[in-house]
DNA sequence: CGTAGACCCTGCGCGC
DNA sequence: TGCGCGCAGGGTCTAC
């Protein structure tokens, strides 16, 4: 469900929130996630204190004291949800944490939900975060290295599609399939364009479009489709300033032309056929 | 080796 | 109203 400046925005609505609160309770209701719930190192957790909430590709890291992170996922449908009181449970309501923020009386409780179960939730130690098998292999965060060298030489006698590269998360963090049509549109290159064949020049203007793309994505509180929410439930509402994605056979804003949808892999690619070459 | 495609799972909207 | 189908924002594995 969500790419990187969903993530982003559920971080900073969990920090706001959670920072300093301290875990009272933990319930695992469904350990059938993509990586299987460890229960047991979950209520291993109870009595620590939230001292960070931070970030890694599309990863949530939750660093808790005394050496421990817990790495949360939220797949295609995942969503986290602070509550004030015991809201009715859903189906899809895999783990409950009950947490006491600092200063509060009433406890607060965070709620895994994930219909499609792609997500999941992790313990690791802090100290070994970087070795951990889900991030060892990721690739640059677009936001923090902004060198639009580093993708020409990734790319170099690359045949596969330059919507392809940005996806992958061993080049570049935290471009999904929505995002990866939008930058693309942003910099008026073709999705189907041979990432090896696309100038140093043409790098320049990719490399601003993931920074622009993202960076308003997360100004405005990351995009919305069917079912997306922030930490605290409320939509977001980029979804209306996508300029390509899912509007097949509209008018591009910037030259006219007719935005069309290809499918490959079962993954939609929307384009125009008039600016984007 | 690089790359494309299948697959994990559930829910939703649409056409009939 | 009910049913079958296609589609969905991620990531990983397999096969060519």
């Amino acid at each position: 469900m969500p790419e990187l400046p969903e993530v982003e925005t559920i971080r900073r609505g969990l920090a706001l929130r959670l920072l300093g609160a301290r875990i009272e309770d933990v319930e695992v209701r469904d350990r059938r996630l993509r990586v299987p719930v460890r229960t047991r190192q979950l209520l291993a957790l109870s009595g620590r204190r939230i001292e960070a909430v931070g970030r890694r590709a599309k990863y949530l890291l939750v660093h808790l004291e005394g050496d421990r992170t817990i790495i949360i996922h939220l797949g295609m449908s995942g969503r986290l949800l602070v509550q004030d009181d015991d809201a009715p449970l859903d189906t899809h309501d895999h783990v409950r944490w009950w947490l006491s923020p600092p200063g509060r009386k009433r406890r607060v409780e965070l709620r895994y939900r994930d219909p499609r179960r792609f997500g999941l939730v992790v313990v690791v130690a802090t100290s070994r975060l970087g070795e951990h098998a889900l991030l060892a292999s990721l690739g640059r965060e677009p936001l923090v290295d902004t060198d639009a060298g580093y993708l020409a030489a990734q790319a170099r006698g690359s045949r596969r599609s330059v919507k392809n590269f940005l996806m992958d998360a061993r080049v570049v963090v935290g471009i999904g399939n929505i995002y990866a049509s939008e930058i693309l549109w942003r910099a008026r290159v073709h999705p189907t364009v041979a990432a090896g064949r696309i100038a140093a020049s043409r790098w320049q203007r990719v490399m601003a479009a993931i920074g622009e793309v993202l960076e308003e994505a997360i100004a405005a509180g990351g995009t919305t489709l069917s079912d997306y929410r922030d930490a605290d439930g409320n939509l977001g509402y980029f979804g209306s300033d996508l300029e390509v994605y899912g509007r097949e056979a509209e008018t591009c804003s910037r030259c006219g032309g007719i935005i069309r949808r290809r499918v490959d892999a079962g993954r939609s690619t929307y384009y125009c056929t008039g600016c984007q070459h």
